[in-house]
DNA sequence: CTGTTAGCGCGTTCAG
DNA sequence: CTGAACGCGCTAACAG
């Protein structure tokens, strides 16, 4: 059946004349053995090139050694960067991540989560979704859960969340400061938690600032290239003055920043544009792009760190991580035609 | 020790009134089983929301129905693409892949390897990397390999690699088609298999056309926007005129494009641009880039495909994907200044 | 310090 | 068609 040679830890334990829990202890560090028996051990293991069965470890230590990872979109430029960061965190720590896309699709997720728990992964992190909250509580009662991108008060739950309304109000303000008063808003996916905090502070900014709300200046975008283009296009449409535009998210406003140029209408001369998410690609549009930061490689780091300590039986950590402007080259002070 | 409720087969069985095998049995249609216990059997499970143990399951039947992939960089938009043509490849197959990053360092992706071969993976996926070919060979003994971005004959291999010179011939002289004939090139890294081939290609496109290869106009450049920028900047420098820029992938030539914005040399009408690889991202440039085509959802797609063939017992099957240029706006004919 | 004895949860003969 | 017995490779008491 298997023809490749596949040497077990009974077998060292014969070639080195010991018992096999020798060679456990001796391997796992479980207890002290003798010098003359481990070298001997060590010897075997060397020439048989042992290497341990990590399936049978886990099914004899009745873990896994996984964590299970649920992303939407294993390419998303957005949720890749938390990925490596939960990569990084893992490294070196015995456990494995078990990466799964759940395509933003309900259905999806159950099904991914469902096949995570029957792995048996340790534990189990959720990057944002659609999941109702009810069903992550029901999986924390199987396993230590980490959520992004909602807030979800429970016993063995850590939920990490920025203040995207925060966000969303710091850009506009900036744009207000800059001298524009006709801001566009590309408000991403009708319904999705983030669209609606980073309009809510899109909203507030303009409040703050005396500037009367516009639903014209509104409008829906997919939260990719393809929907930044096609909000432009509705906007122009309408043929309402606009002189900035704050897109929901990088992706979108790079979609916009494209519409605008088949326009011919220069960026930022004769429309500023900030984007949300500081996408590591953003950095390198022409002009680069003017973003709210959102620590994406923090956020995975941080996640998989609280879930280590979690798995380790401690307590899930607390603490908060923040959104920043990062002001580049894509908006400019308004200037009177 | 572990708090969480978890139903094992036995208990099903004893619920049910049979023996553990039976419910082995309809769990896995191994063999016939009355309509009466089926039915006994599946009310048991539900009863209990029973959910076999797939650590069991991999341990008894030896084969953990994972497979290992190595990656670059999680992150890579281009590597991305294929984990997710890889992704797509084994859904709904029972495989479920394992990414880790080799980081492009020969010693984290020896150690990687390992670590995918001691989870006893059912097969191997490499995605390009540093690895030497003895390695990769050695390692095919243990396991079923596919191995992307070289070629490798041997039994339990199927390597898949595509014609990156062909590709850069194209390229090329599609911008000498265009009139140009001071073509720079961004030639990627020193050494890198891919950033030779793709070299080779501009030269034997030069050569095709008559034009003397002017090693001014080659200059080494990572294959990061960084890259593209640090190359444009060296290229200024040396003060040799050129008309188009031929980058060995498109990262680079995104950098190379906003370091030419920041020179205020406009993209194509005073330099033309053509990349490598066609990243997602690379539409939705501006100008949108024209790159030469590397269809890297379906290489990842394919080498999955090929493994699971493998993992059958199947040989590895034949094939080759093909490079195509795709002709965007960043490049224009050339036009007496 | 070390060997022996039991499992971990399931698949798979092998007799009935 | 069905159950009993054994084994996958390793860890974890339990005695010595």
């Amino acid at each position: 059946m298997n023809d490749r040679a596949t040497t077990t830890l009974d077998q060292v334990a014969r070639q080195a004349g010991v018992s096999p829990s020798t060679v456990s202890r001796i391997l796992n560090g479980t207890a002290k053995v003798s010098d003359a028996k481990r070298a001997r051990v060590e010897a075997a293991i060397a020439a048989l090139n042992y290497r341990p069965n990590v399936m049978a470890q886990n099914l004899a230590r009745g873990r896994s050694m996984t964590v299970g990872v649920v992303t939407q979109d294993i390419a998303s430029p957005f949720y890749s960067e938390s990925l490596k960061g939960i990569e990084a965190a893992l490294a070196d720590t015995g456990y494995a991540p078990l990466f799964v896309s759940g395509h933003w699709n309900e259905a999806d997720e159950i099904e991914r989560v469902a096949l995570l728990v029957d792995r048996r992964v340790d534990g189990l992190i959720v990057l944002t979704g659609m999941l109702p909250d009810e069903i992550l509580l029901e999986t924390a009662e199987r396993v230590p859960l980490v959520v992004t991108g909602r807030q979800l008060a429970a016993p063995r739950v850590f939920s990490l969340d920025i203040d995207h309304e925060a966000g969303a109000h710091t850009a506009t303000l900036y744009l207000i400061g800059l001298g524009h008063r006709r801001i566009a808003h590309l408000a991403g996916v009708q319904g999705h938690p983030d669209a609606r905090a980073r309009l809510a502070g899109y909203r507030r900014a303009l409040d703050d600032a005396g500037i009367a709300y516009d639903e014209t200046l509104v409008v829906d975008a997919q939260f990719n290239e393809e929907g930044g283009v096609a909000a432009i296009e509705q906007l122009l449409e309408r043929r309402t003055a606009f002189t900035a535009v704050f897109a929901a998210n990088d992706q979108s406003a790079t979609g916009a920043r494209l519409a605008l140029y088949r326009r011919g209408i220069a960026v930022p001369e004769q429309v500023s544009l900030v984007g949300f998410d500081d996408l590591p690609g953003s950095l390198y549009c022409t002009p680069p792009l003017t973003t709210v930061r959102q620590p994406a490689y923090q956020i995975g780091r941080t996640a998989a760190l609280a879930l280590l300590e979690m798995m380790d039986g401690k307590p899930a950590p607390e603490l908060s991580l923040s959104v920043e402007l990062v002001v580049r080259e894509s908006a400019c002070a308004y200037s009177q035609p």
